[in-house]
DNA sequence: CTAACTGCAAATTCTTTGCATTAGT
DNA sequence: ACTAATGCAAAGAATTTGCAGTTAG
């Protein structure tokens, strides 16, 4: 079957159909945008980029299918404290490594670090661990970041 | 001199005085309120709770206020995800102890938990220590929450 | 007295919603 | 075809700003 393995759909296809979501270009333009940075991008960012390719896509169906592919799981969202939510592609089969943020807080800037992630889970394991059964709470995720000023900035 | 050793002032005044900001009602009301409680007020709660012993303090004054004491040192800004900004007092001289958060993400309610906290800073010393030099990052601080859903929500 | 502080109303900014239309499956 | 998804314009919600009047030092 000659050019037919090219056609293989890309891998995040089977969570929109198993949840009963469609695949529409909005949709396709939006995970395809960050899947090609490697930065935290606002939903006005992803707006610009996209409508470069597809002008007719609306800023309220970025927001809308940013909500969704939280909820699926693609994606995820973040608050480095710069009042509007900045999005990453989720750890997956295809996706990012787990890493932890660096943010500057003179100028926003984000940095991903991966150094101590392993030691970081490893102490998260334990205290999630002892803290569910103290508090009777169902921890489910969690977040780390460090605060501080850039190379840039100083 | 009797009864003059009540009127020792709050341990924050000389952080007001040195920068060259003025002690005033509503600031005093503010960390007044803040001191006095150990939930995480937004804005909005602080505004109604200083409302009822001063009506004539407005709510821009509540944002001017927080920010600046946010600014000295006095108090920390959180977001807890609910779109809305939640203060509570610094650590300090007399202020809370160093602690992180537990967020429920069906409520919305925080519980603040002080367990591992040697052990979480501990290592965070030396994470920062080291990303400090690979990334010439200069870190100030650091942001750890757990989210989860509590006993209550299940 | 003088600059810092405040209140009010209006403006901003990010995000959400209502509704008629379009497009996946 | 049937329903989810979309675009547009308008609504919402939290926070900020301009400016004239007030107050702490």
């Amino acid at each position: 079957m000659p050019g037919r393995y090219n056609f293989r759909p890309p891998w995040w296809h089977g969570r929109f159909r198993n949840n009963g979501y469609r695949i529409t270009v909005a949709r396709q333009a939006i995970l395809d945008v960050l899947s090609k940075t490697d930065k935290h991008l606002s939903a006005e960012d992803i707006y610009f980029t996209v409508h470069k390719d597809y002008p007719n896509i609306g800023l309220t169906t970025i927001y809308r299918t940013l909500d969704l592919l939280v909820q699926i799981g693609l994606i995820c969202k973040h608050d480095f404290g710069d009042g509007r939510a900045r999005f990453e592609l989720a750890e997956g089969p295809e996706g990012k490594a787990h890493h932890h943020h660096l943010v500057c807080t003179k100028c926003g800037c984000v940095i991903d670090y991966t150094d101590f992630v392993e030691e970081e889970t490893e102490l998260l394991k334990r205290i999630e661990e002892e803290l569910s059964k103290k508090h009777n709470f169902n921890i489910i995720g969690h977040l780390i970041q460090f605060y501080g000023v850039c190379n840039d900035c100083r």
